[in-house]
RNA sequence: GCGGAUGUGGUGGAAUUGGUAGACACGCCAGAUUUAGGUUCUGGUGCUCUUCGAGCGUGGGGGUUCAAGUCCCUUCAUCCGCACCA
């Protein structure tokens, strides 16, 4: 009994691939293309299990497409600007562009013993100048049409990262990877106008019809359009107008009170010569915007000092407040108050004995009857207490409230997003120089084209605080392209979301020094067909680059909308977790299990078992993917990644697991390589005499094509893996030398080392070697069903007695009812179970079930 | 609070249009092989009752139907996302 040997063997197939140049992908019109992606890595020096499970996934897709005939595109590359190359070179006392090369290599050579089907000639590092010259390009051309703007804006500040966040890396009112609370600051930072699409992205969600379901409505509500009214109130003593945004007109009767926030204009210029409001305002911008702040924080204000006037109600004052419960970044960052119809402005008023006049009525309601004391009444209704919009219902009056204002001049229909511009100004040095020059006289100019790519320094001092680019002696000095006058450098760099919203089109054309790539290329190549990634970045990168895509578009670099066809989110990789008696954690290598009990394996005391989660270097709950590839091999793991769990749900990493997938392979190995008697040669004709039990398995093969081909088409890999099992059981099952059973072995081997190939890639060219072929798995193509052999001669039926089973009866297929009928009646079993009663009616669906009932 | 999911054996999970619940594994039990452990092979394994046989079973309750894991109503639990969005 031999084992498979997978270190010789998968170090033969992967050097033969490469060899052979099989994955690499060129233009071909005459072949259906198809462009598999997994999201690429931050290269931060070891692949961990996610990266494994996220490849695998692409791996099967990109190699069953290829076996099919299409045209693949598979590329690898690297996401490698970003913060830890930052922190990795003080600490090690290197130069993050170092740091980041050698992960680089050994990340490549990690993932080169797995056995992917990467494209590596088109390999692509963000960080190198080749690359990130294009998106200078890019950006200036934003600029130049309009889609880039710099403003000075009240910004995310992460105070231990020393840096800029936008909203979408703020979580939980924390700094996405730093967790510290996030702060307020006022700086004037480069933005990118992806509002301008705010509702074609929205919109066009509805296309994205291969995307999950909870990506889009995660988009959706991140986009969230509301449609509403500006309305504005004059303010008494002023010239100025109060600018208000509601998506309740129809309650403008029931208006009480205003309020802005707390760094809304207004509110500064009164708080010159109020320090009370100074105060308040102070207080308000160190509240956190964390949940449970948010929670805590009781509805607070103070009044201004000034009164708005009702735009409807002659003589009706409206005092205004700064409230904490109003944002400046939503709407106009000032609110009427409509207390008995909304909850906090319910809550602030009782507080600050403000009016509460209620306008809408429940249906079915008397006036009399309606009261509203701690709760304000959100429904719908009739609008009541409020002149000329008496009568109607909320909708109606919504639209006769804007009419009114608009003929006073006093407001108008509007839509509001919550949705904000990309800051992407980052004080960081490792990342891409925005390439904009200040110039005292001119003003902001772009960098001339010519002058591309605006490389960073390579002497930095990165251990002091602050931006590294700003305190460099000499980098920024620099004329001005237009006057030709001293002028300054842009300092700050790009957000790394910005190198990521383009790869995927980079890598149509990856080697192009002239342009970011060549049109026909990306219009050849895109959309991406299959995207694969975490749903991490469901709001992040995926928005992104949706945006990104447009505005390239917009500056005719290409001619697609929508980057992502497909997208599908796999489910993080988890493992159980261990503590010791001091609560520290443990790696699963220095534990042993005996039984349900788990000891440390050094000092044998008793360890804490803690809940599964996902695998993190902090919880120690991490499995090394080199570690498994060289016990078992990568063929092993990744059959194990694909067999237990749905690709979208978690994956549990199990040693049971592991040695379960190591000894089917093994079993699979000695069933091709060691049958129970002999395979006939290739070619042979189907032999004239076929035994019922050959001919069983034989159909078996082809129904397992059929299964495995939906199942790699709809994602369902584990699924696919049990139906290989079930086939190989089968096929185990069967000994001797007779004539159909050797031809049976040839076909079904053949067959079952086919459809095993997009997961276990290196075994399955082995075999297909060592049953004689001399062509790759790819040559060999996915195989062909037979369609007649889907259908059975004889199936088994349930018969059931009013409902519950009773029988199994066989029939052959597409039997008539009378025959079924008969032979169900004449069972033994069921003959006992009518018990000679009556039989009221007899349902019989064909090929189906038998319903008898009495 | 709003939005989205998910609840099936000891465990991971299978189950077209409603039509034999538990495929395929992990684990466990018994046996064979082996010097022992491991490997390998064979058989068993939803629960309950006394074997034959029967009853019960897809988070709980109710309903539609000849027939419900699947459809409808209701309720509970867990997970994820967003969150003072006017």
């Amino acid at each position: 009994m031999s084992q498979y040997n997978f270190s010789e063997i998968e170090a033969k197939w992967q050097d033969s691939w490469i060899e052979n140049n099989i994955f690499k992908a060129t233009e071909d019109p005459n072949r259906p293309k198809y462009y598999v992606l997994e999201m690429f890595p931050y290269p931060s020096g070891r692949i961990h299990m996610g990266h494994v499970r996220n490849y695998t996934l692409g791996d099967v897709v990109a190699r069953y497409k290829m076996m099919r005939g299409f045209n693949v595109l598979h590329p690898m590359g690297w996401d490698s600007f970003g913060l830890p190359a930052e922190n990795a070179a003080i600490e090690n006392k290197t130069h993050p562009a170092k740091w980041t090369r050698e992960n680089i290599k050994s990340m490549r050579e990690q993932l080169g013993t797995l056995g992917f089907s990467h494209d590596w000639s088109r390999e692509l590092s963000t960080c190198e100048p080749k690359y990130y010259k294009h998106e200078q390009k890019m950006f200036i051309d934003f600029y130049k049409s309009g889609l880039a703007y710099q403003k000075e804006s009240w910004v995310n500040w992460d105070p231990m990262e020393n840096t800029v966040l936008a909203n979408e890396q703020v979580v939980d009112g924390k700094g996405w990877r730093s967790g510290v609370t996030v702060e307020k600051r006022l700086l004037s930072q480069w933005f990118l106008k992806i509002t301008d699409f705010a509702d074609e992205l929205l919109d066009d969600i509805k296309k994205l019809d291969r995307w999950p379901e909870k990506v889009r409505v995660m988009q959706q509500n991140w986009i969230n359009r509301s449609e509403g009214a500006k309305v504005f109130f004059n303010i008494i003593g002023r010239d100025d107008r109060l600018e208000v945004f509601t998506t309740r007109p129809d309650t403008l009767f029931g208006a009480s009170f205003c309020a802005i926030a707390a760094n809304h204009p207004l509110a500064g210029e009164m708080a010159k010569d109020n320090p009370k409001l100074a105060e308040f305002i102070d207080e308000c911008n160190k509240l956190g915007t964390s949940e449970e702040a948010i929670e805590k924080a009781e509805k607070k204000g103070v009044y201004i000092g000034l009164d708005a006037t009702h735009p409807f109600i002659k003589d009706k004052k409206l005092k205004i407040f700064i409230a904490n419960f109003v944002l400046m970044e939503y709407g106009s960052g000032a609110i009427f108050a409509c207390p008995a119809h909304d909850q906090r402005d319910l809550d602030f008023a009782r507080k600050y004995n403000q009016d509460v006049m209620p306008v809408v009525l429940p249906n079915d309601m008397d006036s009399d009857d309606f009261t509203i004391t701690d709760e304000a009444y959100t429904g719908n209704g009739i609008i009541f207490n409020s002149d000329f919009l008496n009568g109607m219902d909320a909708e109606t009056a919504k639209s006769a409230a804007i009419a009114k204002l608009q003929d006073l001049g006093m407001g108008e229909s509007t839509i509001t997003y919550r949705l904000r511009d990309w800051g992407v100004s980052r004080q960081r040095y490792w990342g891409c120089p925005i390439p904009m020059i200040h110039c005292d006289d001119c003003g902001i100019i772009p960098v001339a084209e010519g002058d591309l790519p605006i490389k960073l320094p390579e002497d930095v001092m990165l251990d002091a605080p602050g931006n590294p680019l700003d305190h460099h002696p000499s980098w920024k000095y620099t004329k001005c392209p237009k006057c030709n006058k001293p002028a300054i450098r842009e300092t700050d760099t790009f957000d790394t979301f910005f190198e990521s919203s383009w790869y995927f089109a980079r890598f149509c054309d990856p080697n192009n020094s002239d342009q970011a790539f060549c049109r026909d290329k990306a219009n050849y190549w895109l959309p991406v067909d299959q995207y694969v990634g975490g749903i991490e970045h469901a709001v992040l990168h995926l928005l992104y680059s949706r945006f990104f895509t447009r505005a390239l578009k917009k500056c005719g670099y290409l001619d697609i909308k929508e980057p992502f066809a497909g997208l599908f989110t796999q489910g993080m990789v988890c493992h159980e977790t261990y503590q010791d008696n001091n609560n520290k954690w443990l790696l699963p290598g220095d534990v042993i299990h005996k039984g349900d009990n788990i000891f440390h394996r050094e000092n044998g005391e008793a360890v804490k078992l803690g809940r599964s989660i996902k695998m993190s270097k902090s919880k120690k709950n991490v499995v090394d993917p080199a570690e498994i590839v060289n016990s078992y091999g990568a063929d092993t793991a990744r059959l194990f990644m694909l067999s237990d769990s749905p690709p979208d749900r978690d994956l549990e990493w199990t040693e049971s697991g592991i040695e379960g997938a190591w000894r089917y392979t093994n079993r699979l190995w000695r069933l091709i390589t060691e049958p129970n008697g002999k395979i006939a040669p290739i070619g042979t004709k189907q032999p004239d005499n076929i035994s019922k039990n050959v001919m069983d398995i034989w159909r078996l093969t082809h129904k397992t094509i059929a299964g495995i081909t939906s199942d790699l088409e709809s994602f369902h890999f584990n699924r696919a893996v049990a139906r290989i099992r079930e086939l190989s059981n089968a096929l185990g099952t069967i000994k001797g030398d007779a004539d159909d059973i050797a031809w049976l072995r040839r076909k079904s081997f053949e067959i079952l080392t086919q459809i095993i190939a997009p997961m276990t890639p290196h075994l399955s060219e082995e075999l297909w070697q060592q049953l004689g072929h001399k062509t790759t798995m790819v040559d060999a193509g996915w195989p062909i069903i037979d369609e007649k052999l889907l259908i059975d001669d004889n199936i088994t039926i349930a018969v059931q007695v009013n409902g519950k089973l009773r029988s199994t009866i066989n029939i052959p297929t597409d039997a008539n009812r009378d025959e079924i009928e008969n032979i169900a009646l004449n069972d033994e079993k069921i003959k006992k179970a009518l018990d000679n009663k009556k039989v009221k009616k007899i349902i019989i669906v064909p090929n189906r079930i038998v319903n008898i009932v009495i």
